[in-house]
DNA sequence: TTCCGACAGTGGGGTCGCAAT
DNA sequence: ATTGCGACCCCACTATCGGAA
């Protein structure tokens, strides 16, 4: 079952919790063992030895819930990527020591062979808060009834949003529903344009960055996202008379600069993202609008 | 007739693993 | 040994099409 995105939703028919920044996972505890599913089905067992305990705790229960790497009391979805995508079992073994996640629950789908995805949330919650105990790998997701609050509380400790649910709604496994909305904690900032990238259309995505004391531009990623027919239209024909052959950037890997056209560097975007990441790079960028009145040298490098 | 929701397609950061070079 | 590329993880958004209203 997937979250909408949109508003908090008001009202005592919503319970709200935390939305964490890891990979999504479906727990299967049977029989002493475990076994763990992402989004897309496949087997990502192997990958996180230290919740095989969790088997052991549970004769027959079905759990969903993120696996986080906690790193300052956040979780750190880069420090997760080095552990998402391993199949070996005793690198697997050796980051389960030095770098653990943590698996947060918030759903009981299964309990003793009786399928619960028809029961109302809230009673399926209150089940799995009476089955599940806290281990050192695991941890119950917290779930409040202040929406606002809880609002409040994960733009205070920076995290990734907010998950309301309607407490009277069924488990409808594959459904993108209504009944749960996320509601994320957005950015926006301004960046120079200092080329783009062809690719199906003709601009795949723009080549941006912020000013150094130099006056070159920091790399900050590519924006392909948020180009409608008409926005590349107006951006093609606003570009075209500023395309040199000389890169205005201090610094791009080389994969990003293959294709490149570059412009100098006089037009600025508003950009909204998720987050930075640790080499400033933008995460979920998409296009907003141009920035006409500003000039490159106002756009102040906030990383 | 109009509108909405689902879906495919295009774009992003990042890592791993494998095949081609 | 290096490089390129697809497969997964996390996504947002646009364009299209068929069915509901």
């Amino acid at each position: 079952m997937l979250a909408t995105s949109g508003e908090l939703p008001l009202g005592a028919g919503w319970a709200y919790e935390f939305k964490w920044d890891g990979v999504r996972a479906l727990a299967d505890a049977a029989g002493g063992a475990l076994r763990l599913a992402a989004r897309s089905g496949a087997d990502i067992t192997v990958a996180y030895p230290e919740l095989t305990p969790l088997g052991g705790l549970l004769d027959d229960a079905l759990l969903d819930g993120e696996i986080v790497v906690l790193h300052g009391g956040r979780p750190s979805f880069a420090l997760l990527a080095e552990r998402m995508h391993v199949r070996n079992k005793a690198r697997a073994a050796q980051l389960a020591v030095t770098r653990p996640v943590t698996y947060l629950v918030f759903d009981l789908l299964r309990l003793d062979g009786v399928d619960l995805m028809q029961k109302p949330y809230a009673d399926r919650r209150a089940l799995l808060e009476s089955v599940l105990t806290d281990g050192p790998r695991w941890n119950l997701s917290p779930m409040f009834l202040d929406g606002p609050g809880t609002q409040r509380a994960a733009e205070e400790n920076s995290l990734e949003g907010v998950v309301a649910k309607r407490l009277d709604s069924a488990y409808r496994p594959g459904v993108r529903s209504p009944d749960w909305i996320k509601i994320k904690m957005d950015l926006t900032g301004d960046f120079v344009i200092g080329g783009w990238r062809p690719g199906v259309r003709r601009i795949g995505g723009l080549l941006v960055g912020v000013p150094q004391p130099d006056g070159a531009l920091r790399y900050c990623g590519r924006v392909g996202g948020g180009i409608s027919a008409s926005t590349e239209n107006t951006l093609l024909s606003l570009l075209a008379p500023h395309v040199t052959d000389r890169s205005p950037f201090a610094l791009l890997p080389r994969e990003d600069a293959r294709g490149a056209i570059w412009v100098d560097p006089v037009h600025v975007v508003e950009v909204k993202y998720g987050q930075r990441t640790p080499e400033g790079r933008l995460r979920f960028p998409r296009y907003l609008r141009l920035r006409p009145d500003k000039s490159p040298g106002e756009v102040a490098d906030d990383a």
